[in-house]
RNA sequence: GUGUCUAUGGUGUAACGGUUAACACAGCGGUUUGUGGUACCGCUAAUGAGGGUUCGAUUCCCUCUAGACACCCCA
């Protein structure tokens, strides 16, 4: 055995907020893709990449530069060349831009489009919360019609159950801008007289961000948010239409939704109908595990043509979490066909050539051929859950012959070396067969 | 930014202020290079950092650091 070097006292660490994601989580990573793919493929959205970094600007005109996750959390920095750029807090801004810049408006409308991608806010980590985290989102671009809210309400329902949870959908319509001020206003009179009545944080809230002064979770501004004038009373008859257009759409679908004025999309660009995705399983704690909202100024506010949208996202590891907590199911782990297990130098080499034949047979195969023991070697194959061990040692190769061992029942054969990925490919069949059989009974 | 709690090998835990910091799992090696899931033996490996109290600190106190959780906000 070489020396082997003590580790040094000093580590580099993950940086605050980041992650690793283990192998042994990415079984949840896997489902969550695939159920997102899959998805997407049904329902006509097609995957769409744009980069981690954008112009600052972008983001400071399309979310608001009023919002927290631009003007608290967003990480800007100045490049080499002088450019003021910014990790994204978000994907919108960014599929937006692209859809302007590409033209998509010549293409078919709506265009239909969908993202699994990670994204950066510099806030305080904590359960669900990353400075990293990844967001799967889908957005359709160019279509009003209230027909298409209840879609991808559905959709965004749909997936989380398909996941394994339990979900509702919380359901607001927040106005535009022909309705919204009005509203906001209508709010802060009903509150300037409570005003003293009011936590701290809502005194600010009054100033600030109005429409949170709804969900405040002290008992006396509770008190007040019941009485307080709701958004769904103050919409302009358009807007109006509308949401009443989508709830009834929602009806016919199988969406477990509830109406909840408390509804206040974060970011500044949405518009009318606004939903968020939360998990039941936990009474209480009704930490949203996604979100949307129709954003129908957006297209136009960045330099685009007057186009209607909507769209949501989920944060996958928040969406994990809640996998974990309801023991949600997974499915099995990868397992190797084979392992070859060798005893013996020449038995190294020959195994060399019958890995690359059994790989080139698309034959899943492990190994490992730094291990000398047999022993160790099947107690390898074991834990990786093979379903066969070829062995072969000296007396193998001498008589070129490979010893075929079902892991299931420790059964050995011997056979030619030949005929040796003819044979396991011959009892995989036989496996696969009565796989099947078992199932269909 | 505010608050609460926590800090022992890779992981999970243990140690009235008092020997060489214990146990389990994992990892690695061995039990005549030939048989795993189910034996036995061994090895690796830890008190976050710095102060203080004390004859003596993993244990008590302070500071820092890190982490977890909650608030704010959000996905």
């Amino acid at each position: 055995m070489p020396k082997v070097k003590k580790a040094s006292k000093s580590v580099i660490k993950l940086v605050k907020g980041m992650k690793d994601i283990l192998p042994n989580e990415q079984a949840y990573w896997d489902l969550i893709r695939n159920k997102v793919n899959a998805a997407a493929k049904d329902y006509g959205f097609q995957y769409i990449d744009t980069p981690i970094v954008e112009a600052t600007a972008l983001f400071k005109r399309a979310v608001g530069e009023e919002t927290d996750a631009v003007s608290k959390e967003m990480y800007s920095f100045v490049d080499q060349g002088g450019e003021k750029l910014s990790l994204r807090p978000e994907n919108t801004a960014g599929v937006v831009r692209a859809y302007i810049e590409h033209g998509m408006l010549n293409l078919p409308q709506p265009v239909k489009l969908f993202y699994f991608a990670p994204q950066f806010r510099h806030d305080k980590p904590q359960a669900g919360r990353y400075r990293q985290f990844w967001q799967f989102g889908f957005e359709v671009i160019g279509e009003n019609d209230p027909i298409v809210d209840a879609q991808m309400i559905s959709l965004s329902y749909f997936i989380l159950q398909e996941l394994g949870l339990n979900v509702e959908i919380q359901v607001n319509s927040i106005g535009d801008d022909s309705c919204r001020p009005k509203y906001i206003k209508t709010l802060t009179n009903y509150y300037k007289d409570n005003k003293k009545d009011l936590c701290l944080d809502c005194q600010k809230r009054l100033l600030k961000n109005p429409l949170r002064l709804l969900d405040c979770k002290v008992k006396k501004c509770q008190d007040l948010a019941k009485d307080a004038p709701q958004t769904v009373d103050h919409l302009c008859d358009e807007c109006n239409k509308h949401f009443t257009a989508v709830l009834e759409y929602l009806d016919e679908l199988d969406v477990k939704y509830n109406l909840n004025s408390k509804i206040v999309r974060g970011l500044d660009y949405y518009t009318k109908t606004a939903w968020e995705i939360v998990e039941t399983s936990e009474e209480g704690k009704l930490n949203a595990l996604g979100g949307g909202g129709r954003y129908d100024d957006l297209v136009y506010l960045m330099g685009g043509r007057q186009t209607p949208a909507i769209g949501f996202a989920c944060g996958v590891e928040r969406v994990i979490n809640k996998m974990k907590d309801v023991k949600a199911s997974l499915p099995e782990n990868w397992r190797p066909d084979v392992y070859v297990a060798t005893l013996g130098p020449e038995a190294r080499k020959k195994a060399l050539h019958l890995l690359l034949e059994l790989r080139k047979e698309k034959v899943s195969v492990s190994e490992d051929l730094a291990k000398t023991g047999l022993k160790g070697q099947l107690e390898s194959a074991d834990k990786k859950g093979a379903r066969y061990a070829l062995i072969l040692g000296q007396k193998e190769i001498v008589d070129g012959t490979v010893l075929i061992r079902d892991m299931e029942n420790g059964v050995q054969e011997v056979v030619d070396i030949k005929k040796a990925v003819k044979e396991v490919q011959k009892r995989l069949e036989h496996h696969l067969i009565a796989k099947v059989l078992k199932k269909s009974k």
